[in-house]
DNA sequence: ATCCTACAATGGACATTGTCTAAGTCAAGT
DNA sequence: ACTTGACTTAGACAATGTCCATTGTAGGAT
């Protein structure tokens, strides 16, 4: 079940307890949990792991390139555990659900040479918004 | 000078000195400051001014639709006078630095409809990131 | 010009998210 | 089973933002 768990085996990482969890409760489809979101499943299994563990072990994730950071609010940040599909997001503007979503343009060849301003233009990252079925049928 | 102070003149908002203070720091083309930001600038013309009455008062220019927020990092959000010509945002990865830009292209058109898992889909905010002329050459 | 009153400003407490540190603990190689 | 360096912990701290009770004031009414 755990991709992700596996693939971090395979890096020569520490496996803790604590790591374990946090990879287990991160691993999906459509996951966006935020780390304190993360942090409280986390500690329903494990229930002394400590909120800079969790803080930590999803930073090194992030550097391992194995869960990209998300920021669709600018409340917390939010992890994708699916970080080896390029794509973008979807989300609700009312109650803040997300989907991964994967456009058919490039952003990137739309920005002319004269709108670059001399930035080396490496990344373009898109948020889409709307309302999600379940808000609109309320 | 103050296209912003006018607008919000003519819709009977109540002119105090906080107020125009505030409008008269964020008006400006490519201003992105944040909302400690204008609070610093607002005391050094306005030294009694208060940190709330900041927040409130970049709240309400939101809601009225006469700047917007941006929120290119996770740090502090930005207000972005330039609110009546639609654009998106270059960011520097490294000083932070922000620009204006128009991309060519119409990213909702770029998401199809069985990508759209039952959204109303009514925005799309793009977000370029890469290093800006300033830090290559450092 | 002065008075009223609703709206605005103040300042300080509080909330949320995230980072840091010092000390204790443990996984994994030998 | 030891040893060691990496990991974990708890809690203090920092940054950003919100809230509330109190005080002040802009602008209309008199």
């Amino acid at each position: 079940m755990s991709d992700l768990l596996e693939r971090l085996r395979g890096r020569g990482w520490r496996m803790t307890a604590q790591r374990r969890v946090v990879a287990e409760v991160l691993d999906g489809d459509h996951v966006h949990l935020t780390a304190d979101e993360v942090h409280a499943r986390a500690v329903s299994r494990l229930p002394e792991i400590s909120r800079a563990t969790v803080y930590n072990t999803l930073g090194e994730m992030v550097s391992l390139g194995e869960v990209l950071e998300v920021s669709t609010d600018r409340r917390a940040k939010r992890y994708d555990p699916n970080a080896h599909r390029p794509h973008h997001h979807l989300v609700c503007a009312q109650c803040g659900a997300i989907r991964d979503v994967h456009p058919s343009g490039n952003p990137l060849a739309d920005l002319s040479a004269d709108e670059r301003y001399g930035f080396t233009v490496s990344d373009v990252e898109v948020t889409y918004r709307g309302i999600c079925p379940n808000c609109s049928a309320a």
